[in-house]
DNA sequence: CGGCTTTGACCCGCGC
DNA sequence: GCGCGGGTCAAAGCCG
């Protein structure tokens, strides 16, 4: 075991070593002078790899964040399209266990919506030439996503990765909670809009309503691409997409699971629950999920054997 | 100073 | 036509 992962085992000591010097490293130059000054620059060296280490170990620990971020995105538009697909093959079907999950969000009153196409206009705001009535066709491309916020949040505020610019505020007939009206900030490149309401009888459930698909990556993706060899390396581990595959049955199962024993528990009245801490639970599940497969554990014994090989030798 | 929220006004479709 | 209810506008104000 010792002679197969001899690289690690040398860097792990290494870093321990530096750290224990850094700690005590005031009264090592009060003790002996020449010895600590010779090995001083080294652990500066050192004490700087692990700085440059530590920095890069964070903007990577924030593309991880954002990609948790994306794929929470994309779970909830999954989950949309399939309660939408399952609602539209099987109106007549009631559901598995129809107590713990939505009660009948989008079976039947999304298709009278979908009736109304925009034919003959009869020339109406004709002095536009430029507005073409191309897009707004069939397809308005609604979603909706259910998300479990705290119910003292009245902003209304969701923070999905996207920037959104609220235009109204509107009180409805049978909901005491207002719905809020959001653009996409990249106006009007991005028309898109959404709706914000909290659910009628579970005030911690706000279900956002979106329309249309947004064309530009998300405001937090932006790249400085200054560092983008190690991301590249890192990405390019031979493992990694079997590593991806694996993990994401695995994580959607989780997933699954988790957000129906929420929709279950929601019934003890329990408010404490929101979007962040299921942020905290979705990674730490990722990363069992993740450290439990050995493939995962091997690519990245490789990755960081080949990173740190690499800038030991530089 | 620019972008965002607030909030009343306004518009528009729909039913009576 | 009129009231109603949902969607949008935009002026005013707030904030970093
Ligand atoms: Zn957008």
């Amino acid at each position: 075991m010792n002679s197969s992962s001899s690289v690690d085992a040398l860097d792990l000591n290494a870093s321990a070593r530096s750290l224990q010097l850094e700690t005590t490293t005031p009264k090592d130059t009060n003790g002996s002078n020449l010895v600590v000054f010779g090995r001083k620059l080294s652990v500066k060296e050192e004490t700087d790899a692990l700085v440059d280490e530590l920095n890069r170990v964070n903007e990577e620990n924030k593309k991880l964040t954002q990609m948790l971020t994306a794929m929470c995105e994309s779970y909830n538009a999954l989950q949309s399209q399939l309660v939408d697909l399952r609602s539209k093959n099987k109106p007549e079907k009631f559901e598995l266990i129809p107590t713990k999950k939505r009660k009948s969000e989008s079976n039947g009153d999304d298709d009278n919506k979908k009736n109304i196409v925009g034919n003959s206009e009869s020339s109406s705001t004709d002095e536009e030439s430029c507005k073409k009535p191309r897009e707004e066709i069939i397809k308005a491309k609604v979603s909706r996503a259910y998300v479990r916020t705290d119910a003292s949040d009245t902003s209304l505020v969701v923070k999905d990765g996207y920037q959104w610019r609220k235009y109204g505020q509107k009180v409805t007939r049978d909901n005491p909670s207002p719905r809020a009206y959001f653009k996409c900030s990249f106006a009007p490149s991005c028309p898109v809009k959404k709706k914000v309401q909290r659910s009628v009888d579970d005030q911690c459930v706000v279900v956002a309503t979106y329309e249309g698909e947004h064309n530009h990556l998300l405001p937090s993706q932006m790249e400085a691409t200054s560092g983008s060899s190690r991301c590249v390396s890192l990405s390019s581990v031979p493992a990694s997409s079997a590593l991806v595959k694996s993990a994401g049955s695995t994580i959607t199962l989780d997933l699954t699971k988790s957000k129906s024993g929420d929709d279950e528990a929601r019934n003890h009245s329990k408010p404490k629950i929101e979007s962040p801490e299921i942020k905290q639970y979705l990674v730490e599940h990722m990363a069992s999920s993740l450290t439990k497969d050995p493939n995962f554990t091997m690519a990245l014994a490789a990755a960081i054997s080949g990173r740190l090989y690499s800038t030991n030798s530089k």
